[in-house]
DNA sequence: GTCTCTGCAAAGGTTTTGCAGTAAC
DNA sequence: GTTACTGCAAAACCTTTGCAGAGAC
């Protein structure tokens, strides 16, 4: 196992986690930038991203939608949702139908007109869950 | 309103869509083009990248996870799901509780070990809402 | 004193765009 | 003939990384 760092509270990271616990508008690494440079003119968009990262690691923040690799297209355009391997970024099919009960509750809850939803699944792939299980012996 | 083009059916554009959609594995651009260079040598990565946009838009094809844009960050880390709006691109707080009935199901019929999912909804938000209802007039 | 963090600058990966020529309809 | 499409090359965009020095603990 990896031993987690310890995290040192500096000026940056500090104002980072400010910053963006002001804002309510899920703002990019490039946007907080902007923002807390205000306040540390001589900040870098490195340190930005590389607290950014951290943070959310330690789960003080929430990254929103991964997907920062290459977008990815399917052929077959029927209902179906899919799944990634946390481990090897794998992509299967979950031939589930359309489950959109919630719409009309998520509806009553924000102003926004809502018109539908994206849904992925996430977990270990046949191969990597036998990996997983093999090295825990 | 623009006026759609019409598609034209080109020998790239075939071929792409064709690979894509012999394929199971959700490929990349970059994945896809290697394949379509078998048969068309000559095809050059940009024209992969504008078939794949315009196919995904005709429907012909689906994108996985929009998201070319940056990443965003969320200081709020209660749980909580997100909203886009397709037209202007803001990002509001839909805070409903975990909705994971679907777990269980998805799990019955895929090979992976489901761990949780990702839920996004899209739609208008309120400023956008009243500009659409506008314009309709 | 040790280990983590910082700024800088350079590189990396992915996607888009302007252009002039070509092919589909 | 008109309009959409192509390859090429360059640029745009977003993010990560190596490094040497500085700061937190």
């Amino acid at each position: 196992m990896e031993k987690p760092k310890a995290l040192k509270m500096t000026a940056q990271r500090r104002v980072i986690l400010e910053e963006l616990r002001k804002e309510r508008t899920h703002p990019s690494a490039d946007e907080l930038y902007l923002r807390v440079r205000r306040r540390l003119p001589d900040i870098s968009m490195a340190t930005v991203y590389r607290n950014l990262e951290i943070l959310s690691q330690h789960g003080l923040i929430r990254r929103l939608w991964e997907g920062g690799g290459p977008r990815r297209y399917d052929g077959v355009t029927d209902e179906h949702y899919h799944v990634t391997c946390d481990r090897c970024g794998r992509i299967g099919d979950v031939p589930l139908e359309a489950v959109d009960g919630f719409l009309n509750e998520a509806q009553k809850i924000t102003d926004y007109a809502i018109k539908g939803y994206r849904l992925e699944f996430y977990g270990f792939c046949p191969s990597c869950k036998a990996e997983v299980a093999e090295a825990d012996d």
